[in-house]
DNA sequence: CTTATATTAGAATGCTTATTCTAAAATAGT
DNA sequence: ACTATTTTAGAATAAGCATTCTAATATAAG
C-alpha cells in the first residue's frame, strides 16, 4: 500500500558523514545535510528522526565503511611492519582537498569526556583501531619468535595504545593541513622501530 | 575624561580561554562569554570588537600562559629526558574534571586547514612546542657526545616533529576521557626510546 | 558642580537554526 | 479506478544566535 522510499539509505549516510567531517556536528546545518544527502529535511526528518539520530548512524556508518574496512584491508595477510606502515601513510592525503578529517578524531574532540551522542560510536572506533594494532603486535611478537614471556614481548605491552595515540595525533595534524612529507618520514621510522631496530 | 574600564583585561581572557577550550569556537555562546567572563556583551563588544576577536586574542593568550609557560617550566634546566617526561606527564589530567581540552588541538579539529582565524595562533602554538621539543633533541644529542653527524644524531631528524604528533594524539584521547594511567605507561618508555636504549 | 566622554548592562534586532506541519505525489491492494 | 497509506518538498514555527542600540552610570578635567 505505501508509497516507496525513493532514496538509498547508504548514500544518504554517505553524505551526511562527509558533512559532519568536514564540518563537525554543531558546524552541519540540516541545509547542508540536505544539499549532502540529496534528499529534503522532510524525508530526512521522517527516516531518520533528528540531526542527532542521523549523526549517530553516519558514525556507525564511518566505523563500518571506513575504520573497519581501513584495518581489514591494510592489517590482513601482510607482515605487521608492511601492515601497519601502509595503514599509517594512508592517512597522509595525496591530493589537498582529501583532509575532511577522520569522524572519530573530530568527534572525541568536538564532544569530550561526558556522555553524549558521539561516546559509544567513538569507543567502538577506537577499540577497532586499537585492537587491529593489538593484532599486528602480536603477529609481529610471534614471527619473532621468542616466546611470550620475553623481554621483546614485554616492551609492547603499551604499543597497541601508542599507535592508536600516534594515529590521532597524525589526524589533527593532518587536519590542520601539515605537509604530508614531513610525517611519513618519521611515521615509516616509527614503525619499524617496532622490530626492536633502532636503525 | 572618561570612564575607567572595570574589568581586568587578563582576567576576561582567561575566562573566555577557558570556554572556548571547554566548547570549542561554534560551541560557545555569547552568553557563555558573559558569564565566564563576568562582563557583559555590551562590554565585550565595546572592548575587543566581536566573537572571533575574542577568540583570536584568547588563543593568543592560551599560546602565552599555557604553551609557552608549560615549555619553559618543564624544558629548562633539567635533563631532556626528565624535561620532555615531565612536560608529557603534564598532560594528563589528576582530577576528574580538569579536562577542558587543549585550544590548540581542539581549534585545528574545529577549524581545519582552511585559512582561518584559528590559522595563525595554532600555527604559532605548534612551533613554540616543537621548537621546544627539537631543543630538548638537540641538548640530548650533545649530551650524547658522539658527535654531531653521528648516527644516533641521524635518527633524530624527525623526532621533534614525532613528539608534536604524539602531543596531539594524547591531548585527543585525554579529551575523550582516555584514564590517564593507560598513558602514562607509555609516555615514560617512549621518551626514553629517544636515548636510542630500547630497553 | 558641571560637562564632556567612555563604559556598562541589558533590551531590541534581524538572522539562522532545528524541527514541525501541510499539502501534494506516489504506490499497491481491492 | 479508487482508497488507504506513506513519502516527499518546502513553507511555517519557534527558539537561539551574534550583534547593535539605548539609556543609565561613572569619571576627571574645567
Amino acid at each position: 500500500m505505501p508509497r516507496q522510499i525513493e532514496f538509498d539509505n547508504d548514500t544518504v549516510l554517505r553524505g551526511a558523514m562527509q558533512v559532519f567531517r568536514e564540518r563537525g556536528f554543531e558546524g552541519a546545518s540540516v541545509k547542508d545535510l540536505e544539499r549532502s544527502t540529496g534528499i529534503s529535511s522532510g524525508s530526512l526528518y521522517n527516516s531518520f528522526g533528528g540531526k542527532e539520530d542521523i549523526f549517530v548512524e553516519a558514525l556507525g556508518h564511518y566505523n563500518k565503511t571506513v575504520v573497519r574496512e581501513r584495518v581489514e584491508r591494510f592489517l590482513s595477510n601482510k607482515s605487521p611492519i608492511k601492515g601497519l606502515t601502509s595503514l599509517f601513510l594512508s592517512l597522509l592525503p595525496n591530493t589537498p582537498d582529501g583532509l575532511h578529517g577522520c569522524l572519530l578524531t573530530n568527534s572525541a574532540v568536538e564532544f569530550g569526556a561526558g556522555k553524549s551522542i558521539a561516546t559509544a560510536g567513538v569507543h567502538e572506533g577506537f577499540t577497532i583501531l586499537e585492537d587491529g594494532f593489538q593484532r599486528s603486535i602480536d603477529q609481529l611478537i610471534l614471527e619473532n619468535g621468542d616466546g611470550v614471556r620475553s623481554k621483546f614481548a614485554k616492551s609492547h605491552i603499551h604499543s597497541a595504545k601508542k599507535l592508536l595515540t600516534l594515529y590521532q595525533g597524525i589526524l589533527v595534524l593532518v587536519r590542520f593541513g601539515q605537509s604530508p612529507k614531513e610525517l611519513s618520514a618519521f611515521i615509516k621510522n616509527e614503525i619499524k622501530q617496532l622490530t626492536g631496530t633502532n636503525k
